[in-house]
DNA sequence: TTATTAAGGATATAAAATATCCCTATTCCA
DNA sequence: TGGAATAGGGATATTTTATATCCTTAATAA
């Protein structure tokens, strides 16, 4: 069970935006180049962010995607939802019913412990993606980036932004 | 990202172990038969288990599998990792080396605030799993399921155990 | 000796992740 | 006003993973 690339790649996408001056727009192009990776690809990605409205988007040449919020108001739970799913990573199959001991016609009313346990542990990681704000990715990135590093890849960003 | 159903069959194969009394044995064929699971694919998930040493077999007739600890020793996530594997969800592709503006032969020291994050998500969801045992499964098991059903259950698996 | 079992290797099939291509409507700008 | 650049989305291809089956081997009970 290995959430996909493009979790990484949104979450990724989102901290440059969230470095983005007021109604300005960054392409997908620019964010593909700017992390290595395939634009057409991405685009998927950026266009789930889009569904779930965390970000923006406009038409035509100078436009792309800003955020639809403040950086403090989207969690990581946001932006992995809008890629991953919001569906349960526990699935239930029900095996429950091939008992050979069950009587005829008996009809479980409700998932039984195992899916119950294993939900409250998916909530669990929930709830921490939840408690993280795209400002605190930020904040931190700030922190363990080279001063010079930071303040080129935002000139690289600006250069390029719509 | 969706957990294989395996995990779900050693979750329910535990649990039926846990009932079984000391010193007897029960089969593939019999937990497959139980839950109404592809016998050869099944056995592989309890390979899985007896390679984590969670479970003690024997060959032969009457051979099988019985639990190597008490249900109170034994873990949700014990049982998760052996069969799902230990690795983390999130896995870092380190996407910031392709980042245009970084000096040549830089070199990240550690991990990104990202993956950090994710990281914590990810140990939050071991933590919860860590903390249910398979005797609080079993415990919340006999509370939900009808004395009856339970009862003939038990039997059908005696019948069966070597 | 015979039947039965776990273990594990090899292989096949189905599903999901990854990736590319192409078309459309919109928007900017020269 | 026309051309270039953009997001959106459908179709399709490729790669990887999950699911499933088959077969051989060694151990064990009866
Ligand atoms: S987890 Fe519970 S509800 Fe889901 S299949 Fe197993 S027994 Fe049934
Ligand atoms: S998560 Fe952090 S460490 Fe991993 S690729 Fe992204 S930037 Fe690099």
């Amino acid at each position: 069970m290995i959430l996909k690339s493009q979790v990484e790649w949104a979450l990724h996408c989102c901290a440059i935006l969230a470095g983005l001056p007021e109604g300005r727009y960054l392409s997908t192009k620019a964010l593909a180049e700017f992390h290595g990776l395939p634009k057409e690809y991405l685009s998927k990605a950026l266009q789930s962010l889009s569904q779930a409205g965390l970000v923006h988007t406009t038409l035509g040449p100078s436009g792309g995607y800003r955020l639809a919020r403040t950086p403090a108001e989207l969690t990581f739970l946001d932006i992995v939802e809008a890629v991953e799913g919001k569906a349960r990573t526990f699935v239930c199959n029900n095996i429950r019913e091939n008992n050979p001991c069950r009587p005829q016609g008996y009809c479980e009313s409700s998932p039984c412990a195992v899916s119950r346990f294993m939900w409250e542990a998916d909530e669990a990681w929930r709830a921490k993606l939840r408690s993280v704000r795209l400002s605190d990715l930020t904040e931190a990135l700030a922190q363990e980036i080279p001063a010079e590093l930071w303040k080129s890849s935002f000139e690289w960003v600006l250069e390029r932004a719509g």
